[in-house]
DNA sequence: GACTTGACAATCC
DNA sequence: AGGATTGCCAAGT
């Protein structure tokens, strides 16, 4: 039972763990992955989670400054901001405020390095 | 199979 | 301090 599944699978679990009222960064995912370098890489799959129509709470990432830089990728231009306000987030010219308080960081995945 | 692209991040002028 | 550059990793062309 390998944990070598598809680097996208590992990214959408760790999305969808992601509390109600909580964000996380792309940077946090990547290094939850065992690759903190690849945060570019937790954007791109998120991306294709919407080409493969997987539903998922990417409102809650962001990048590390806490903006909302994403939401072009949404249908409406303050989906995101609007989804995130929903759950307590205060957002605020597409930048989340209190940013560190509503911060989560995804536990490191054992399984990654058992399997590396 | 090499080159470009991308919802990022850290460094370097 | 802030714009520009480089690094990383996987997918698409």
């Amino acid at each position: 039972m390998t944990a070598n599944k598809d680097f996208y699978e590992r990214v959408y679990a760790m999305v969808r763990k992601i509390p109600r009222g909580k964000v996380t960064t792309y940077g946090a995912i990547a290094n939850a992955l065992g690759s903190k370098q690849a945060a570019r890489t937790v954007g791109y799959a998120l991306n294709a989670s919407i080409t493969k129509g997987i539903d998922l709470p990417a409102h809650r990432v962001v990048n590390r400054k806490g903006l909302l830089t994403g939401k072009n990728h949404f249908l409406g231009a303050t989906l995101m901001a609007d989804l995130l306000r929903d759950e307590g987030i205060t957002v605020e010219n597409d930048q989340i405020k209190n940013f560190e308080e509503v911060l989560w960081i995804p536990e490191f995945e054992r399984d990654f390095e058992l399997n590396a």
